[in-house]
DNA sequence: TACAAATGCGGTACCGTTACCACATTAGAA
DNA sequence: TTCTAATGTGGTAACGGTACCGCATTTGTA
């Protein structure tokens, strides 16, 4: 029969496939980058006597690794600088120690704060960051999703507004955790962080009151966003009993400069009286101190200037802003420890946390009989 | 001889491992993420019915495939949705099509708008980043390096100043691009891009001048920042031909508004009759605006301020800072373009790229026979 | 007509890990 | 003493691609 002769070339094959193999690893690192080794757990494996299957279970501790034969290892590790690849953890194990974060903007200075908090706390557990600009488009949002997918990434931290249910369903599915900031596709599967909107434009609303205004007008950022949304809710259910309110004093924004500038302009010219403003985010109640500033209207003294969001900002206008400051940064640490804790399963159910808003009074506040001692 | 019968058994063994296998292949998806299909090059392949090489070749465009098979494994990919795996990718050919931005703090604002300009850039050039903060530790920017490396990122982006010499030397062994911003560990091994530092300064004196200030001072960063520097030695370049000048008339700051602040503080002491402050920095010029104002002393009018960087908090102060603007996204731009061109081996040689600076005429330098127009 | 080059395609080792299984040894319990 | 369980270790398929090599055709050229 033929195939006896074929047997035995396959027989040799194998044993000079297996020499041939093993010289490769002895000399594989003297012909890569440029002489420099990088050294691999076979190499360790190699030095320390062991197979890599117990340098793999020593270094995931995973399995039984007698003692003297860790020190051995560590020895090895030691010698040779061994990193385990991540990549090619990654790809064995489908966990690559990165999450990524997709904002509207990080240029925006709420965002950039935020961006800050998640890096410290990812960094502390172990984990990269990888950031995207949604632009609050739908379309850039869908396009990381499919990039993130593809690179195995172990979660995301959605601070835009656009996710949509479709996409959040289909990472279930793919059983890709995230988390968001302010507003979820659903109250399942994703654990939600915001603060305490409403109340907090309850308190500025009150504040405000406070210091002795008695027609406080309302600039109020895009609808879409929950967080305009449920400051504006706030600011109604606090003025609407009031003698003096009027739907007219409340006016769109865009959560920019501009729009509040512009904003600040058509109230004034419908509302000359108008002594208290109470902006849906810092950036528009600057643009509100700028416009007053333009038309000469003190502000504090005459008309009282109150924002939200307390960016850093807030702290170099003149007058400096009184806000309702989010406590961005502990928002940012909070939710990267929630998606954290979802990979690694520890988290027992996605919820909604709401954290505490607090009245920063400065002086675009301060006007009569006021809470603050003095400019 | 025992070994014909060995040998029998290695060939059924072979044979069936290779249905099982076969088998696997045809079934894995239906016992994977909850009988969500992931599909890889070889699902498409089957579909196909070609080999893996040939859609691989068909993916990467590398190597022949004829137009009809071509069409056939665009089908298999449509109907699949297919989307190749970067991570395996990553592994197989140590290229990863991420890269990342180190930087001192991304909530600073001339950071985030940086970070913004890279984001940018590198998502159409399909890459995405990974960011870092190293709070200006060149420990923390070791550590990243070295989780860079296990991840086999494609190249980095310094703009944190404290890259040494023996990373700067690693890295290039290790054939991992970077490129820096404002200062590098070398001239060799690195593009730098910069704005034009020194140059910036004389022309922020001169505008000072031009105003009519007699007695400029001037408020510098860290040593350290190469920045900082040049921007005093333009300073000084410009002024000590004058015969007001005198080295007391500069002031330390840490690139900070409390630096800022504290140094306009100490030089109003010892010369209350400075009437033009150039600070190294658009945030210590706000210091100096803070400081000035609680003074009572009128910017623009009494002491003109300018500042330097041009990041868009200039615009909300009051006065509005005059100061001279990098082109802040344009760096970002060039630099992640430069970077991504050397990963792509397109970039012919490393040299430093100064970029001009412009000076934005605003409030704060208003004053006697000034070149503006009118508050 | 013969031979080289271009075209098209498949097989499979390899990237650097991990996870599972098999096996050997030792310790503890019945 | 015997059997089970705990401990310790190695072999190797798989993760999902890429790249090299080799083999067949087809095409072009002398």
């Amino acid at each position: 029969m033929r195939y006896r002769y074929h047997i035995r070339i396959m027989l040799y094959i194998s044993v000079i496939k297996a020499y041939y193999k093993d010289l490769w690893y002895r000399y594989r690192n003297l012909f890569r980058r440029g002489g420099r080794a990088i050294s691999t757990i076979r190499d360790v494996a190699k030095l320390a006597g062991v197979s890599v299957s117990t340098v793999s279970r020593y270094l995931n501790k995973s399995g039984y690794v007698n003692s003297e034969t860790e020190q051995t290892i560590k020895y090895a590790i030691d010698k040779l600088k061994y990193a385990p690849n991540q990549v090619a953890r990654g790809l064995a194990g489908k966990k690559t120690n990165t999450i990524a974060l997709i904002l509207p903007d990080i240029s925006n200075l709420f965002f950039s704060d935020l961006a800050r908090a998640v890096e410290d706390v990812a960094a502390t557990y172990g984990y990269t960051v990888i950031f995207g600009n949604s632009d609050d488009q739908a379309v850039k949002e869908k396009r990381y999703i499919e990039t993130l997918k593809q690179k195995y990434i172990d979660g995301i931290i959605f601070a835009s507004n656009t996710l949509g249910h479709d996409d959040a369903e289909m990472l279930t599915k793919l059983g890709i955790p995230f988390v968001c900031l302010d507003r979820g596709p659903s109250e399942e599967n994703s654990s939600i962080v915001r603060s305490k909107n409403k109340e907090g434009a309850i308190m500025a609303v009150q504040h405000l009151l406070d210091v002795g205004c008695r027609k406080i007008a309302h600039i109020y950022g895009p609808q879409h966003l929950i967080t305009a949304k449920e400051r504006l809710i706030g600011y109604e259910q606090s003025v609407q009993i009031l003698d003096w309110y009027s739907p007219t004093l409340i006016e769109p924004g865009d959560f920019r400069i501009a729009g509040g500038m512009k904003a600040t302009d058509r109230l004034l010219e419908r509302h000359p009286d108008i002594d208290g403003i109470f902006a849906g985010n810092d950036l528009m109640a600057i643009g509100a101190l700028k416009a007053l500033h333009r038309k000469g209207i003190p502000v504090g003294r005459q008309v009282a200037v109150c924002g939200f969001d307390g960016i850093q900002t807030t702290e170099i206008t003149v007058p400096e802003l009184t806000t309702i400051a989010q406590p961005i940064y502990d928002m940012g640490a909070l939710i990267s420890r929630l998606l954290i804790k979802k990979i690694e399963g520890k988290l027992e159910e996605d919820r909604l946390y709401e954290l505490d808003v607090k009245l920063i009074v400065r002086d675009s506040t301060f006007r009569r009989q006021g809470t603050n001692e003095q400019a």
